[in-house]
DNA sequence: AAAACGGGGCC
DNA sequence: GGCCCAGTTTT
């Protein structure tokens, strides 16, 4: 373990600057010199939460989610199927599932380990999150490394090595700050701190560097490389792919829907019946054989729906058809349209939005 | 080291 | 349409 090469600026002017212009957020406590810890449990949904996912997004959905799953034990004690539903929409569901799995570890072990090194070892808590927590609820001297303070970090240090190469270096460099007395002396806040100045002054465009308390020591402001910093590495391109879906509902206004295996791609979440997405576009007869029953005259749908993810774009023609009852076949269930609505992933609600 | 893994908001 | 977001896991 060796010292960072290049020269941090000094922690006070940021936290000083924290002190006046923190952000309030819904799952956020206090704070402040002297204040206390807040409650790992709502510390460690929050990150989990905040993962990929904005601050915008976040806020209403921790609410909703504490108010159902108040405690890690009640979090615990629930039905996977239920957590996974208060998850819908959320996206990265995952994470949702390891979430599940973490609170039924740390219940069993009777709370949240208390170092950065124990929360790693639980699912999904990676090293962002156990330094979050870490620091957040539990004062250890540690820098959780995000989005946020990669950027307000290669700005500082004027680092032109681009991303995701450049990731360990930056991340070593973040952690030299715990050197620094003052921000030792508050590690949560100065986590917290550096997370509002990349989102409020060190923002990705256009940063606002006359209000940076740190605008006399940032090396990529003296070089006017404040906008170009951090460069990224190339991505790649999404491929389209293409789907059919079979609508079925019965007289008293339910609809059929599937479960999806418990790993990978939406991984638990409950689906309209369809064929696998792939390449090319689905033939009308091919795609038949993947209706959740043979037999029925199936519907066009007039319109395509689409939805992108992260490293493939998908369009979803859909079939409907209406039968008397449903007796759902082994793996599906029927759920009143309302209902299934709430509990479906955005790419799914496209298809129930399709003008019918 | 690279790819998989959602969704929404902003320009 | 591309970029970004309080990243983690799998391959």
């Amino acid at each position: 373990m060796s010292a960072p090469s290049a020269k941090l600026p000094p922690a006070a002017p940021l936290l000083a600057w924290y002190d006046r212009h923190r952000r309030v957020l819904p799952f956020r406590s206090q704070g402040g010199p002297g204040g206390g810890h807040p409650n790992p449990y709502q510390v460690w949904l929050s990150e989990v939460m905040l993962q990929q996912t904005t601050v915008a997004a976040v806020g209403p959905r921790f609410d909703r989610f504490l108010a159902r799953f108040p405690t890690v034990e009640a979090l615990a004690a629930a039905p996977e199927g239920d957590v996974m539903e208060e998850w819908a929409g959320l996206g990265y569901y995952a994470r949702a599932r390891n979430l599940h799995a973490c609170a039924r570890l740390v219940a069993g072990q009777g709370g949240f380990p208390r170092d950065a090194a124990g929360l790693r070892e639980l699912p999904g808590i990676g090293a962002y999150t156990a330094a979050a927590v870490a620091a957040i609820a539990f004062g250890q001297p540690v820098v959780p490394v995000d989005g946020n303070v990669e950027r307000v970090v290669a700005r500082l240090a004027a680092e032109e090595a681009p991303l995701p190469g450049a990731r360990p270096r930056l991340a070593a460099l973040a952690g030299g700050f715990m050197e620094d007395p003052a921000a030792r002396a508050r590690p949560g806040d100065f986590a917290q701190a550096l997370f509002d100045l990349g989102a409020t002054i060190c923002t990705p465009r256009a940063p606002a560097c006359a209000l940076c308390p740190w605008r006399g020591d940032c090396a990529a402001q003296q070089r006017g490389l404040q906008e170009e910093l951090p460069r990224k590495a190339p991505k790649r391109a999404r491929p389209l792919r293409h789907g059919v879906h079979f609508l079925l509902t019965d007289s008293v206004g339910q609809v059929l829907l599937r479960r999806r295996p418990p790993r990978g791609l939406l991984g638990g979440m409950l689906e309209v019946p369809g064929t696998p997405w792939r390449d090319e576009r689905w033939g009308e007869a091919e795609a038949q054989d993947f209706a959740p029953l043979p037999g029925l005259s199936w519907r066009r749908v007039p319109g395509l729906a689409r939805h992108g993810f992260t490293h493939f774009e998908l369009e979803m023609v859909l079939l409907a058809a209406e039968i008397p009852a449903l007796l759902p076949p082994d793996g599906m269930e029927a759920r009143p349209l309302a209902e299934a609505e709430s509990a479906l992933p955005t790419v799914m609600r496209r298809l129930l939005h399709l003008p019918r």
